[in-house]
This record gives structure tokens, sequence and C-alpha cells, in this order.
DNA sequence: ACACTCATGTAACAGGTTACATGATTAC
DNA sequence: GTAATCATGTAACCTGTTACATGAGTGT
């Protein structure tokens, strides 16, 4: 249920349509979560008839129109409600994982092409995300002025932790590419 | 399509029944992928009647009866032929960051016992992988003894992965907490 | 008696993925 | 012309979750 919230929360950072919210997670959002756009037309369509959102149709020149969503009353509450509700610490899944255990009864070398490029899609992730925090989160001319931004200050900590956890996958991946090393041919 | 793979994996490792996958899918599988017995009945159905596997009546006392699950010649080449194609860099989703964000329309102070909960559960997982790995692959008099094995090393880079995860997380819900408390009332 | 572990399942539903479909405008 | 971007959707399918169901044996 939490694209909902995801949905939610992103309309109230800014109203848009659902092809902008697509492009969202793609992006900042998609850092931390992904969905399609079927998913997401399904989602506002559902929401929007339970009146959790409203929809405005915007005419737009030299573009198709689109039609702007925002959070209702009722869709405020039930994030509030949700955000108040303890979630479980989300299992994970890696792919990878699984691979590499199984790589023990195949050959394990033949494995290390494919980790090098999982190394550099987190290189890039990476390199993107340091740009992103330079680019919105440098204050260069922004020492101690006025009280906190909670909306800044929170999409910057949530930034730091997909930094956070790049820069571990990669320093792991670079210990997983040093143990399939030990297996190949020749040694 | 990864929990086959992942079943076959165990199954490669020790072959044993549906219930035995389940609790592995607890433990040490469930470090990287999580499956409930209801999901492993069904992909064990299928791929039997794929001929994935074989099914062996294992007859018990103090008990009730087993069936044995082994992986079979097209299993191990379907296992192979997944190993050898690519796969993405997985997607992620994280209820907590959408919670983060979302605090900023409520009140973040608020999400403070929530975080709080959330770090002692990667304390716990932290502990609890670092026994096993003391337990499993200690090596307290194993130096320089023979090549090196691969099964073992596998699973224990993984291993290893798993608790970089659990102290980047732990590391960066200190920053979190820190980030929330800027923003708790009469401050 | 009651709860817990071992053991295997069915059924309904929610959520996510993939494929298909349409149509306008802008840039090369 | 061809591709890319903007914009919105339907349909089929696969996966994952939750609830329900059964039944023997062990421990308190």
């Amino acid at each position: 249920m939490a694209l909902d919230h995801a949905i939610l929360v992103s309309l109230l950072e800014k109203p848009g349509s659902g092809y902008e919210l697509a492009r969202r997670f793609e992006r900042s959002i998609g850092y931390f979560w992904t969905a399609t756009h079927q998913q997401i037309y399904r989602v506002l369509k559902r929401m929007e008839s339970d009146g959790w959102i409203d929809v405005r149709d915007v005419p737009q020149q030299g573009r198709p129109d689109k039609k702007e969503y925002s959070v209702a009353g009722p869709g405020r509450d039930a994030l509030s409600a949700w955000l108040g509700e303890p979630i479980e610490p989300e299992s994970v899944r890696h792919d990878l994982a699984v691979k590499i255990r199984g790589a023990a009864f195949d050959d394990p070398a033949a494995l290390i092409g494919e980790v090098e490029r999982h190394r550099r899609a987190h290189t890039d992730r990476l390199a993107h995300y340091l740009a992103g925090e330079a680019r919105d989160f440098g204050e260069p001319g922004r020492p101690f002025d006025g009280p906190p931004d909670a909306e800044r200050e929170l999409q910057h900590v949530v930034l730091r932790g997909g930094i956070a956890y790049e820069r571990m996958m990669i320093a792991w991946l670079d210990d997983v590419l040093a143990t399939l090393a030990r297996f190949e041919a020749g040694h």
C-alpha cells in the first residue's frame, strides 16, 4: 500500500500529472521507490475516486493537455494515519546475492563481468547523487540563516542515505570481485 | 522469477522439504531473499511438474512424513542459464524513506520513535549476522589449508554484504535521528 | 487443556510487470 | 521521414500477501 503514500508525498512536495509523477519516480523519489506509469495511473484513478486527491485540467500549448493532481484533505489524513502506524523493517531482495551463492555450483569466475557491470551502475548512481547533492544542498551562502526547513533537510537526509548505500555497495562489490578472482582458471 | 532460482540454489546447497526451505528463508537465505511457505509450495509444485526438481517421500518417526526435493538436470540447466543472463541492478523500496520525506508535511519529531525501532531491528540483525559469521566462518585453526572452497567463500562474501548493509543502515539511521531532533518542539 | 513445532496445502486478493494502443508536437 | 518527448490509458499475466484449513506429536 505504500505506493499510495509515496505518490501523496510527491504531490505534497509539488502537484503534477501522472506523467510528471512517472518521471519523478525515475529520479528523486525513484532513489527509494520505483513505479511505472501504468501503476501510477491506476493508483491516481483510485485515489481520485476515493476523494484523496483533486484533479484540474490544465490546457497546454505545444503539448497535450494534462491533468494536474493535488492532495485533498482526506489524502492528507490518510498519509498522517500511515505515518503514525509502525512499519516492519523491510524485507530485502538481492538477485545478485542469489547469483553469487549459485555461482558455487557453476563457474564462479563467469560472474566477474556481471559484478563489474553492477559496480559500474552503482558508481554512476553515486556520481549522480553527489551531483544532485552539490546542486540542491550545496548551500554556498547559507550558514546560519533562520529556522531549519523540514522539507529540504528531510530530502537531504534521504539523499545521504542513498549516497551511503551506493558507497557501501561499491565497497562490497570490490570484496565480491576479490573473492571471485580466487576461483579464476589457472589458480 | 528469481524465487525459482533462490530455491534451486538452496536445494543445491542441501536438499530439503518445503517446510525446511521456508525455515531457511527466515534465516540464511532470508538475509537477501524472503518467501513464505505458501509461495514456496506453489513454486515447488511448478518446478516439479516441469521436471526441474525430483521428489522423494521421506517417512519420519515422531513427526509427519515429508517430501524431500532435490535439483534435477533441467533445474541445474535453468540455473546455469539464469546465471549467464545479465540482471538489472535492482530497484529499491524503502518505506521508511517515504515516511521521512512525508514527515515534512506532518510532525517530523513524531517519527523519532519509529526510526529508533528500526535502528534496534538493524542492530539486532547485525549482532545476529556477526554471531553467524563467528560460528560458521571463524576459522580458528584453518590458515592456509588446501584450495579455496567456493560454496563456503561465496556464502561468506554474501554474509559480509549483509553485515556491511546493516552497519550502513545503523549509521544512516543515526544521521536521520540527529536530523529529526532539530525539529523537536521547543527548538 | 493449551500452546508449539513439524508438515502440507487451498483460495482470494493486492500489487507489480509486460505488452499493446493512441495521438500530438518538436528536433534532426 | 524518423525519432524523441509529452501525455494517458487498457488488458493480461505473474508474484506476493493474507486468511483459512488440517492433522500428528511434544512439552507444560
